[in-house]
DNA sequence: GTGAAAGCGCTAACAA
DNA sequence: TTGTTAGCGCTTTCAC
């Protein structure tokens, strides 16, 4: 058995509140008696019971972390920005893996509200107004990542992609492409998909340049599905000069399938991604992409439930964090 | 506020003891009463608080998870084999990032047990004794992720990696490679490093090639270090026909470093890997490698956690999984 | 400044 | 089969 509050109590002779009080420096204790209790502490190695302490002040010093797959390579990156901001304030992490199953997300979102976590930092792939509508009615603090619901002013933290997929379609027109395939992915419900083709759009009508609908493509975020995209386009003959996917591991899709085709990238076909993930930059030929600040949106979005949990006033409820177009190898 | 146990008896017209019984089914109760508060849990939305059910049973269907670094791709699939299990038999993950640093191993270690986890599956880069004794001293079921402790019989799943390493080096040399390099990880203290060393050597031994101690050298699981590493080898005049990085990560690393100095792989230096990650098939050239079961490491682990939470017999508290020479592009 | 006692929400003897 | 009651380990009034 271990050693509770009681027996700290007894062997320092006062009464449990009064080691209570030490422990959480709640209310004045003679210096006597904390000195003496301290002491008994330090001897039986006792460390109060967060269990017994969660239950009676409803707290747990847990936060929820919902994400859609823990062995993707940007919600990774993601989850070192959580842990590192939650230890350095003492919050651990409860960790829920959905595989982007919306029932899933449900599930998780009761429980996590029963296991007294305080927080819950929630990231999906898509985001319907279900969930959405759901999300907004918690009574516990929610941060969303990577995604803004700018109509319910749930509190998110993101880039805007609409502005980054923009920039780099202006990039490769202005490189000299005239046909740019965007392979995207394929979920309607999702606000920053979207924002993305607008950018993409955007661009390309300001400069004329018809969109060849072959040519816009759902990819979902795999790098096998772009891979057979990309295959698709050299067997319809309709090889664009440039492809921009909206994922790193697309990009990388679609390059490997260039290149086990013959192409040369970027010498026949150029190929951007969008994240810059670690992969980004070890992947040969580098890959040219938006650069997100993947660790900083960890760490913001904790710091934020962290503010949130504490009642403190934050400025913006949907933090845009900048981003940056990074020139590499894989275009030209 | 939430609705209580207290709150679904009143309401019900029984009393507590009878709607817990019907929550865990633990006593009989007769079919009116336990539709009656069936519905009325319906009804209420009710959910029984974990924290509560955790402190009087000391238990907390928690199960921790101390990893040194969540981002690497290795780790990162071991957690989708771990959370899958755990979720299959109801457990959630508290998720500890150590960076591999003692002192946060240590001070998870403690803080999990008073968190009431049931169980811990541990990972980390480097096992000394003072880690592994504490290991075996502590009450509650652990279970070693990639490191087996001979002495200690401490629960652990790994593969073997003696014979991988001897594995690969003999397909080397079969292959007809006399100078073959190795970039391993640097730390003494770590067996499974220490293992694969004793391969490679063995099979080097066994055929009669002289070990040249320039080309056995440290890379500490870091690609940039390998990198590094090969730099060193061109520089020195020393490349090696072939190379073998006892991780893919490294392995890409010295590949990225040939590849940057005009070297072709593997028509001037074959080069190998060790795992199979994901990264190891998306990345051109696909490596050679040996193929660890990574997510089955995960899983099992976990399975065998939970065998040893229940009480269960395991006949080998040592597990070793199969693993597998995998040919591909890296090597010839 | 200190202690007694109530209670957080639940489970598990023990009675009935 | 059902209800009463005593805790689990802790915080927090409320007296003193």
């Amino acid at each position: 058995m271990n050693v509770t509050i009681k027996d700290v109590a007894k062997k320092a002779g006062v009464s449990i509140s009064t080691v209570s009080r030490v422990i959480n420096n709640s209310k004045p204790v003679s210096s006597e008696i904390r000195q003496k209790v301290l002491q008994i502490i330090e001897e039986t190695g006792y460390t109060p019971n967060p269990v017994a302490r969660s239950l009676v002040m409803k707290k747990s010093q847990l936060i929820g972390v919902i994400i859609p797959d823990i062995s993707n390579f940007f919600i990774g990156e993601i989850l070192n920005g959580i842990e590192e901001i939650g230890k350095m304030y003492g919050y651990d992490i409860l960790l829920c893996n959905t595989y982007g199953d919306l029932e899933q997300e449900l599930r998780y979102l009761k429980l996590l509200r029963a296991k007294q976590v305080e927080g819950i930092v929630f990231m999906t792939w898509r985001l319907n107004d279900k969930l959405t509508q759901y999300l907004a009615d918690q009574e516990i603090p929610i941060v969303l990542i990577n995604r803004n619901t700018s109509q319910l002013e749930i509190p998110s933290v993101s880039i805007d992609n609409y502005k980054g997929a923009y920039e780099m379609t202006k990039y490769l027109i202005d490189a000299g492409h005239r046909s740019i395939a965007l392979i995207r992915n394929n979920l309607d419900s999702d606000a920053f998909g979207l924002d993305q083709y607008k950018g993409y759009k955007q661009a390309m009508d300001e400069c004329g340049i018809n969109i060849d609908e072959r040519l816009v493509q759902y990819g979902n975020f795999m790098l096998d599905k772009a891979y057979d995209i990309v295959k698709g386009f050299i067997d319809d003959k309709v090889l664009p000069s440039a492809i921009f996917a909206t994922s790193d591991v697309m990009a990388i899709g679609a390059i490997n399938c260039l290149l086990d085709h013959g192409y040369k990238v970027p010498g026949d076909v150029s190929v951007v991604g969008f994240n810059d993930i670690k992969l980004a930059s070890i992947y040969r030929p580098n890959l040219t992409t938006i650069r997100q600040p993947i660790y900083d949106i960890g760490a913001v979005a904790m710091r934020m439930i962290i503010k949130l949990i504490n009642g403190q006033e934050i400025q913006d409820k949907v933090v845009i964090l900048p981003h940056e177009l990074v020139l590499r190898d894989s275009s030209k």
